[in-house]
DNA sequence: CGATCCCGCCACATT
DNA sequence: AATGTGGCGGGATCG
């Protein structure tokens, strides 16, 4: 239907006009009818002339459903009818009576037919979520109006809530410009720092009492006024016409519709009960609280709901509460928006550590964006925009904000889609974090203590904990990191490389990055939607790896707090451990080593340095411009430039939600060319096409693995090596415990007990990575496959090991969040218990919003 | 009967 | 004044 309308829609005719054929043509069949018998007319004037007729009308008539079905087909115009009947009277004869009855049951359309959500629905398809950056796609309110055969007035619905997330914006009178999703992230992430900063106190409390919420609300509405409101959220969007458009009285519905999504990505539960939405939404409106108002409120914000459900961004959910059960809805999009302002300001020991880190992404960004330019352009109006709206308080956040977006485009980007592929709901990001943010604090601490503390108890065994990055080193060398297992034997025997450090690089030799070519064509599609989710990560990685992780649900339990430390600790760990730990694991480790430096550094200081990132955000950049060719191009590029940071080679490297169980991978391009070699050389046994380093914040362990690749170069056979890849991925994810090794074939994962689940991306990517290698541009799946489903392959294999060890309360909860995709098929459950138990950790007030579907239990 | 929410009046904003 | 916007709430449906 798209496409269809599409290319009507370029002519421009008047939609108008359909309806009017539709009825002429009708008519016609109609008289074509009268030929032939006529009851047929009547009823089903789809299919009148189908000898069949007989047999449908019977059916129908048994059948309310596929009468419906007909009417449906057949919309709601009883001038069509009116026009047949003229034509055929002899057929109406017989039939008149049923004919009409027919019409009315027609005409009436059962309500859902025409609800809002359903119309947004089919606005939304008219559109692509992505659209090209070239291509402006202007909506005409009219026309849509007649197309969806509604009034003006329900698009009006749609398309502000649209607008206040900026899926949309207001060019002129009647007219609207598309412009997707593309900038969803960013408003996303906006809207979640506004929010924190008038509702974060709230959030705590939340569900709890309206009294509670009253409080905050006056408090917040002082903070905030409502002008001010209005201003905030519509800045970003709008470039340079939004100036007129803020005059405007406020737009509730719009305001209504960006406080309402604030609700959630403040929430921590991500669940918001409609009365509480209405309350808070009307105490910031005014201070009077009458029952109509109220009334009025939920009848609004049911409007928006279902605006956004058809978004996928919410869905309904019930909560029970002490009084009972109560409509609730969820969020179900994306939680985590890249870096943020949040991690940089948590750098910021130093002096901004957001801006700078975000500077330094972006400027990256930029550079390499070279392509999206239409996005640079747009951004700086948006910036003036927006720094009006936001905080209050802190002027840094409005720094953020800016460059933030600038960021967060590209790397939104690559996020959303892959929402939309997984479109799990399951899928959320985590940062519900928040609050933190603002903390430069947290980057300070690292990470890796708070959250990390019981991982080290768990795995005390583990030399590496971050703590001991000397360790970590050791672990490399020798077996000795295997101390639990009887790994180590096989450890010594192979050369593996143990990495401590919380995060984990990943380094594949770059078979090919040619790989283009041959999943090019065919793999475009795949590659594109690989490459969202690598962006999705890199965003992860910049910004706030930890809470990157834990998504949804929650984050386990009691590390969820620290979540947001998860975002900082890349750097600590990196630093100490990595660097020292390279040294200590010998060759193989230097290379490594200024891998994992510069991932550190780039989340950290925002150094340029860090090619990684860079790459990273090309990739982005790439995947959102959207073809993979470009992206295949882009990659090596980047690893180019990679290489002459770090190596040689290309590889990806995926920074990973920067907490415990990130991972960073990098990906050699070519095998051949060097990333790999590296390994090769170093580890002379197994040529290994990948390095895996676990993040030291993670502490976990270090783990290296050689890939089965016996060739180095050339891509080997990939089930194998995917396989093994695969494994010892699982494991790593978890285990901060135990460091693992891989061997080319065989797992070693045994002993280890992978923590638990966790496994949440890096699992993934694993899985994903073995295909990739053998795929060309390895770079590119990998990415995706990490975000993509493979998880659950991981999952399931920590599960099973996991669980006999079972430290899953511990941390897993954070980080799987993330990971969870709709896939993730058993591990659903395992998620659920931590959620749940996790959830226990967490605050009572979270429990007494949980979902009465989602409750944990 | 409460949850939803369609429908369209009508006020205000723009043109 | 005409037309675009969109607040608003009655009351119909749904579950």
């Amino acid at each position: 239907e798209n496409i269809f309308d599409r290319s009507r829609m370029a002519p421009k005719t008047p939609i108008k006009n359909e309806p009017v054929d539709l009825s002429k043509q009708k008519g016609c069949t109609p008289e074509r009818n009268a030929i032939t018998p006529v009851k047929l007319v009547d009823r089903p004037q789809p299919d009148p002339w189908t000898p069949t007729a007989n047999l449908k009308m019977l059916i129908s008539a048994a059948s309310p459903d596929m009468r419906d079905r007909e009417k449906k087909k057949e919309l709601f115009r009883p001038i069509e009818n009116s026009e047949q009947s003229d034509t055929s009277d002899l057929s109406q004869y017989d039939m008149v009576e049923d004919s009409t009855v027919d019409e009315f049951e027609k005409q009436r359309p059962s309500r859902k037919q025409k609800s809002l959500g359903l119309l947004c629905q089919k606005f939304l398809a008219r559109y692509p979520s992505y659209p090209l950056s070239t291509e402006k796609t202007t909506i005409s309110l009219d026309e849509v109006a007649s197309i969806l055969g509604v009034e003006r007035r329900r698009i009006y619905d749609i398309v502000n809530v649209l607008e206040s997330l900026h899926l949309v914006s207001r060019v002129a009178k009647n007219q609207y410009c598309w412009h997707g999703r593309h900038n969803l992230t960013q408003t996303l992430r906006t809207l979640q720092e506004a929010g924190e900063l008038q509702y974060g106190d709230l959030m705590l409390l939340q569900h709890k009492e309206q009294d509670l919420e009253y409080k905050f609300g006056e408090r917040k509405k002082d903070t905030i006024p409502d002008s001010q409101d209005g201003p905030l959220l519509d800045f970003s969007e709008p470039d340079c016409t939004s100036a007129s458009a803020n005059s405007r009285k406020d737009k509730s519905l719009r305001i209504m519709s960006q406080k309402f999504v604030m609700l959630f990505l403040v929430s921590k539960t991500k669940i918001v009960t409609l009365d509480i939405a209405a309350k808070i939404l009307i105490e910031e409106t005014q201070d009077t609280v009458d029952h109509s108002k109220f009334k009025t409120k939920v009848r609004r914000l049911y409007d928006i709901a279902n605006v956004l459900t058809s978004l996928s961004l919410i869905k309904k959910v019930h909560v029970t509460e002490e009084r009972g059960r109560k409509p609730a809805f969820k969020w179900i999009g994306p939680v985590e928006f890249p870096g943020k302002t949040d991690e940089p300001r948590g750098h910021s020991p130093t002096s901004d550590p957001l801006p700078g880190m975000q500077r330094g992404a972006s400027a990256t960004g930029k550079q390499r964006f070279t392509r999206h330019t239409s996005f640079n352009g747009a951004r700086p109006c948006e910036e003036a925009k927006r720094r009006i709206s936001s905080e209050p308080n802190s002027p840094r956040q409005e720094r953020q904000d800016e460059y933030c977006s600038k960021m967060i485009n590209l790397t939104t980007v690559c996020r959303q889609e892959i929402e939309e592929d997984t479109r799990n709901p399951s899928i959320k990001s985590p940062l519900s974090l928040l609050p933190v943010p603002g903390d430069s604090d947290f980057c300070v601490n690292p990470l890796p203590q708070a959250a990390f503390p019981v991982v080290q108890a768990d795995v005390p065994s583990l030399s590496l904990p971050n703590g001991v990055s000397s360790q970590a080193v050791h672990p490399s060398v020798p077996a000795a990191s295997k101390t639990e297992n009887g790994k180590p034997a096989l450890l010594s025997n192979q050369p593996f490389l143990c990495f401590p450090s919380s995060s984990l690089l990943m380094l594949c030799s770059g078979l090919q990055e040619n790989m283009p070519p041959g999943p090019g064509t065919a793999g475009k599609g795949s590659a594109e939607t690989t490459s969202p989710n690598c962006g999705s990560r890199r965003s992860v990685s910049p910004s706030t790896p930890a809470g990157y992780d834990e998504p949804p649900a929650k984050k386990p339990s009691v590390e969820q707090s620290d979540v947001p430390l998860s975002l900082v600790v890349p750097k600590k760990p990196f630093e100490s451990p990595s660097a020292e730990s390279t040294p200590g694991s010998g060759c193989t480790s230097a290379e490594n080593i200024e891998a994992f430096p510069l991932d550190l550094a780039s989340p950290v200081a925002a150094d340029k340095e860090s090619t990684k990132p860079l790459d990273s955000q090309e990739q982005e950049k790439w995947s959102q411009n959207k073809d993979p060719d470009e992206l295949s191009l882009g990659k090596e590029h980047l690893s180019k430039e990679n290489a002459n940071q770090l190596f040689l080679p290309q590889y990806l490297y995926v920074q990973p939600a920067a907490g415990l169980s990130s991972f960073n991978f990098l990906f050699s391009a070519n095998q051949a060319s060097g990333a790999v070699s590296l390994a090769a050389s170093q580890l002379p046994s197994l040529s290994v096409p990948c390095v895996v380093v676990p993040s030291a914040a993670l502490a976990s362990f270090p783990l290296v693995c050689s890939p089965t690749a016996p060739s180095p170069h050339s891509p080997a056979p990939e089930g194998s090596f995917s396989a093994t890849s695969s494994v010892n991925f699982s494991v790593p994810g978890l285990a901060p415990t135990a460091p693992i090794l891989i061997g080319p074939t065989a797992v070693v994962a045994p002993g280890v007990p992978p923590a638990q689940p966790e496994p949440q991306q890096p699992p993934a990517p694993a899985l994903h990575l073995s295909p990739a290698l053998t795929g060309p541009c390895s770079a590119l799946k990998l990415d995706s496959s990490v975000c993509l489903g493979h998880p659950v392959a991981l999952l399931k294999l920590q599960q099973t090991s996991s669980a006999p060890l079972t430290p899953k309360s511990i941390r897993p909860a954070r980080h799987e969040a993330f990971f969870k995709t709709p896939g993730s098929l058993g591990d659903p459950v395992a998620w659920k218990k931590n959620e749940g138990n996790q959830t226990r950790s967490a605050s009572s007030v979270q429990r007494r919003l949980e979902i009465s579907s989602t409750s944990p239990d």
